[in-house]
DNA sequence: TTAAAATGTTAGATGAATCTAATAAAATAA
DNA sequence: TTATTTTATTAGATTCATCTAACATTTTAA
C-alpha cells in the first residue's frame, strides 16, 4: 500500500484502462483533477514502485502488481458503499462519497468483517461487481438500456455512474437495481426512451439510458 | 476541520490537558511521536487558526473552539469503536486502531447513522463517555481500582488504556467492563490485588489495578 | 508534407509536515 | 546565586504533492 494518493492515481488509472489498457496523461490528469506536470512525476514515482509500466511519451499502464492494487481498493469502495446500504442503512446516492474516505482504510480485519457480515456480496448497491480478495472480478456481460429494442422487457442490473446527482434523478424517477422493464419507444430525435414499469410509464433521456445497464 | 495532522495535534492537546488545561511541547512531541521543532512550527500554525492559544516559553492551551473540535474527533473515535464491537463483532481489543482511522472521516450522515443504530450510546467499549453532538461530555466520577480498600464489592466501568496489548491482558484475566467483583487482598510489597470475580481468584499488578476504574 | 494542435516533459517554485543542528530561555540543583 | 539541566525556539534542509511557464514530441489537418 502507498500513500492516499498514490491509491487513488492507481484506481484512476484502472477505471481509465480500456481494451489496451493504456491511459494518456491527459485523461488522468483529468479525471484526479490536477495539472499534467504533476501526472508526470506521480506517474515516474508510480513505475519506480513497479506498479504501472512507463516509457516517455508513451501512455501509461498498470502492472499485474498494480492490477491487483486497484482491485483491492476497488474491493474496499464497493464492500464499503454495500455496508453503507445494507447495514448502516443510508441511500445508494449517499454512499460514494463516504466510500472513497473508506477505501482507504488499513485494515484487513474490518472489511473481512464487512464481508461476513454481507454474506460475501457479489455486487455493489449500483450493481457493480465486487472483486474477491484475489482480485478476481466476475465478469458479467451486461448490455446498455440505451442499445435495448423497443417491445424488449429487461432487468436493470447496474448502473455506470455512482454520483448524486445522477442517483438524485433516478430515486425521482423510480428506477432502482433489480427493476424489470419493458421499453415502450424510442423517441428518433432525441434518443430518449418511454419505458413501462408496473403499468407506470417513466421518461428517460438518452444520457440516463446510456448509463444503465440490463440483461 | 483541518487536515489530518492538525485534527491528531488536537486530539492529543486534549488528551494530555490536565487540570490548568496547560500541555508542555515536550510532552505533545512524545505523544506524536514527533521532534519538538515540529510540534513548534504545528502550534504556530494551530494558534492563527485560533485553536489554541500560545506564547512564546508558556505552555499551549486549548481555546473553546479547539475543545470543539478536540470533542468532534473524540466523539466520532469513540462511536466508531462502540459501532466495531457491537454492530461488527470485533473485540474491545482490536477497535482502536481502525477508530484512528475512522475517527477522521468526514461525514455527519455515518456518525448520526451509527449513533441511531446504537441508540444514542453514552460510553464506548472501555467505559470511556462519548460526548454529545455539541461538545458536552458527561462527567461520571470513578475511582481508580488501586485506590479502593480491601474488602469492598465493586463494578468494573471503564479502563483508562485502549492499546491492544494491555486490553488482550485483561482479555486473559477476563476482567471486563461491567463485571462485579470483591477485592480480596492488597499485597503490601508491589501492590498488586487479590479479587474475587464469582468465584474465582484473579491476581492483578499495580500497574492494571491502575488502569482499571470502578464505581 | 509541412503547419497547427494536442499531448507530454523539464525546470523551478510553493506549502505542508517533517527533520537536525545550533541557540536561547526557564527551571532546578549545587 | 551561579551552574547545570531541561525545555523551547530559530535557521535551514528534506520529502511529498502540487503548481506555472517554457519547451519538446507526436498527432492531425491543411
Ligand atoms: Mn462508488
Ligand atoms: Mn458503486
Ligand atoms: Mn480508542
Ligand atoms: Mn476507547
Amino acid at each position: 500500500m502507498g500513500s492516499l494518493t498514490e491509491e487513488n492515481y492507481i484506481k484512476s488509472i484502472y477505471s481509465l484502462s480500456g481494451e489496451t489498457g493504456e491511459v494518456s496523461f491527459t485523461d488522468l490528469a483529468r479525471k484526479l483533477e490536477v495539472k499534467l506536470p504533476t501526472v508526470n512525476s506521480m506517474v515516474k514515482k508510480l513505475a519506480v514502485k513497479k506498479m504501472i509500466v512507463y516509457a516517455p511519451y508513451k501512455g501509461v499502464k498498470l502492472t499485474e502488481k498494480g492490477k491487483k492494487e486497484a482491485l483491492s481498493i476497488i474491493r474496499k469502495h464497493r464492500l464499503a458503499e454495500l455496508f453503507l446500504v445494507k447495514v448502516m442503512g443510508l441511500g445508494w446516492e449517499e454512499v460514494h462519497d463516504i466510500a472513497e474516505q473508506l477505501e482507504h482504510v488499513n485494515s484487513a480485519r474490518f472489511y473481512d468483517r464487512m464481508d461476513e457480515l454481507l454474506n460475501f456480496p457479489k455486487a455493489d448497491p449500483h450493481g457493480e461487481p465486487i472483486p474477491d480478495t484475489d482480485g478476481k472480478l466476475p465478469a458479467k456481460k451486461r448490455i446498455a438500456l440505451s442499445e435495448v429494442a423497443e417491445g424488449k422487457t429487461v432487468k436493470i442490473i447496474a448502473v455506470s455512474v455512482d454520483e448524486k446527482p445522477f442517483l438524485d434523478l433516478l430515486n425521482i424517477k423510480r428506477i432502482h437495481i433489480g427493476d424489470t422493464i419493458t421499453i415502450q419507444k424510442r423517441e428518433p430525435f432525441d434518443g430518449s426512451l418511454a419505458i413501462l414499469k408496473s403499468g407506470h410509464e417513466i421518461i428517460l433521456s438518452q444520457q440516463v439510458t446510456e448509463r444503465l445497464f440490463v440483461e
